[in-house]
DNA sequence: CTCTTTGTTCAAAAAAGTTTGAACAAACTG
DNA sequence: CAGTTTGTTCAAACTTTTTTGAACAAAGAG
């Protein structure tokens, strides 16, 4: 945690000054959202260039592996954060990014915040019951008491994302 | 990203099942929000422990290291997670774990998000001014919707977390 | 069917992040 | 003061995560 950025300075790629700084303000972006900085990259790029881009653009301009760049596609596919555009002629696909926020944050709740909330409240279930089998009644209380909490800040969570995603629509 | 959970099976600690489980599901939960692992075991021990510990209370029960252990628990000061009860005789430093999820929000917030929040806005800005530089209006014209649509999901965010303070507040 | 283009997979390499532990500092004790 | 206890620091070791790139699959073109 905590750690300071890395040099940014021996990338190999082909970007404008400004195109730069877009993409790296996206790759700090997704950081804070715990995901790779291939992610932000490539969603970065999408972003600030006019027309569709195709895997074999984003590897020359972004100078990173075709390995990357395909895996870092289907994570934003599965986040619907990129559209495809089947080209009528081409064979190619090109992509573009999806720029509704409350596209972006649906997936990401989708994705990366509704799986943690339902294993979170199924470990909690397990922990409850472990919680009886305590066999001093006072500990047993204690245990009740804050599991019981434990519970309640999960409750919270839960309460809040659909509000939060509201809020974001638009 | 989502890389499989690893071994857990030769950590060699000191703690009942439950309280090994309980301090497993803080883990969790500090990973999801970006933080190491050290730090979901100190709070989650504390959180599930009826006493106050001291640091070598917490190197002893989890088999950690003293760096850690010290490490771990300035960050958790700083998070306002957790509290030192200044023993009267004791020399020794004990520890509680804040239990307000109000408190805990509000810290993770500070240290965590507005940061992020902040340096986020003035990269923006500095970005507008680039775009702004740029030579065809066409282009132009398309780095200034882009920019412009950046600037109001960090306006969404920046709206949006007070509220989200507001609904955690218990 | 063979060649080419496009994209995927996954083991190994590299990078990033975390933990350790020995050296050190601070402050109390006798 | 010298010895002890408590806690901090930080470079090196270790762990985890990400990226690479070569091998492979799929599917169109000739």
């Amino acid at each position: 945690m905590d750690t300071p950025p890395q040099a940014e300075i021996l990338r190999t790629d082909n970007l404008a000054s400004l195109q730069r700084q877009v993409v790296d303000f996206f790759v700090d972006g997704v950081k804070v959202l715990g995901m790779p900085r291939s992610i932000g990259e490539i969603y970065g790029l999408l972003f600030i260039t006019p027309e569709p881009l195709s895997l074999d653009d984003l590897v020359e301009r972004l100078g990173i592996s075709k390995g990357s760049a395909s895996q870092g596609l289907r994570t934003l596919k599965g986040l619907n954060a990129i559209r495809e555009t089947s080209g009528d002629v081409e064979r190619r696909t090109y992509y573009q990014p999806a720029i509704e926020l409350k596209r972006l944050v649906g997936g990401f709740i989708r994705e990366q915040v509704r799986p943690h909330l339902d294993s979170g409240k199924s470990k909690l279930s397990r922990l409850a019951q472990a919680a009886r089998d305590e066999r001093d009644p006072q500990h047993r209380e204690f245990l009740a008491d804050r599991i019981d909490r434990l519970d309640h800040w999960m409750r919270s969570g839960s309460r809040v994302v659909p509000i939060l995603q509201k809020l974001l629509g638009q």
